[in-house]
DNA sequence: GTTCAACAGTTGTTGCGACAACCATAGACC
DNA sequence: GGTCTATGGTTGTCGCAACAACTGTTGAAC
């Protein structure tokens, strides 16, 4: 088949959305990592347990919340019990699994972290856009996903409203 | 100073976006690794000498196209020289100065990935969208662009229109 | 109750990115 | 023309992610 190739506007977005894709993440990063010893990776697996009942995640389902893979997440998450920030135990109903739990070490972390992620992310992106285009880049970053990730893995993290991102 | 937490509108942007963050990157590379063993970033350094005068740059101009540190970008143009798709070369005007450009082996490469790139392109964003969506994308990534890369290092690439990315 | 495929996770290796340290040249100033 | 700072680039080290290989457990088939 013969190639379709980008006409301008689709070159004009696509373009200035590698450039984000390169850049952002540096920039939560450096944040994170200068201010709190995190990475932005890290930061999201603290906070998708703070969120969770009893601070317990089974690892599967905390890869599915972080859009990780279960490798990835396995030397992540040991490096964090390292640091005291997460403890890990067998799952009593199934003795292949593992829970992973938020410590208290782990919580107080989240929380002071939080503030100044928050005011990166302001200050980066929903600061820049009008509150219409925020609306806009929610519809198209779902249109997106559903071609990414079309198992909607995380669709319930999408979904919920009270996440302490 | 207080946080400004993230309301409900602005949080679901966010938490949608931080996954195609995730997520986006690492599709685009495995397409690439599996077809033509190149790396996104390693498929853009290609693609932005292959559209330069002579098809060469400097290493910082490089840099700066491709939104990279210049270790980083020493290190990846290393490697595309030992596999034979750029050669280096000392700038006559500036001892200091290295140029770099792209090989016939280097040409063709690029040549021959593209296709299946922008397939992937398309496949992943561009027709998940509609053309409204297309261009409110550009705006709202101008915007971001505009607070983390506030010198407009690459702002020559986002505007020009004949790209063969 | 054995076998077997699928599932849940961990570990080891390899390769890339970030950062810091470093060398060489250019241009300004006196 | 000699010093001094800024510029252009490379190299080395460290940490993390991707991938593959592996262990142990479950549930189903028979």
């Amino acid at each position: 088949m013969t190639t379709k190739w980008l006409d301008q506007p689709e070159l004009a977005a696509w373009i200035r959305l590698a450039s984000v894709l390169e850049l952002l993440p540096g920039a939560l990063d450096s944040q994170l990592r200068r201010d709190n010893g995190l990475t932005h990776f890290e930061y999201f697996v603290l906070a998708m347990l703070s969120e969770a009942p009893d601070r317990t995640l089974r690892m599967t389902a905390l890869a599915q919340h972080t859009s990780a893979t279960l490798p990835r997440l396995s030397h992540v998450v040991r490096r964090l019990e390292d640091r005291g920030l997460i403890e890990r135990f067998p799952c009593p109903t199934d003795a292949r699994a593992t829970n992973a739990r938020l410590t208290d070490a782990g919580w107080d972390k989240i929380r002071e972290a939080a503030p100044g992620h928050v005011a990166t992310v302001r200050e980066h992106v929903i600061d820049a856009l009008t509150p219409e285009q925020v609306t806009q880049l929610t519809a198209i970053t779902d249109a997106i996903l559903t071609r990414l990730d079309p198992e909607g893995r995380m669709s319930d993290v999408y979904h919920r409203h009270d996440s302490g991102i």
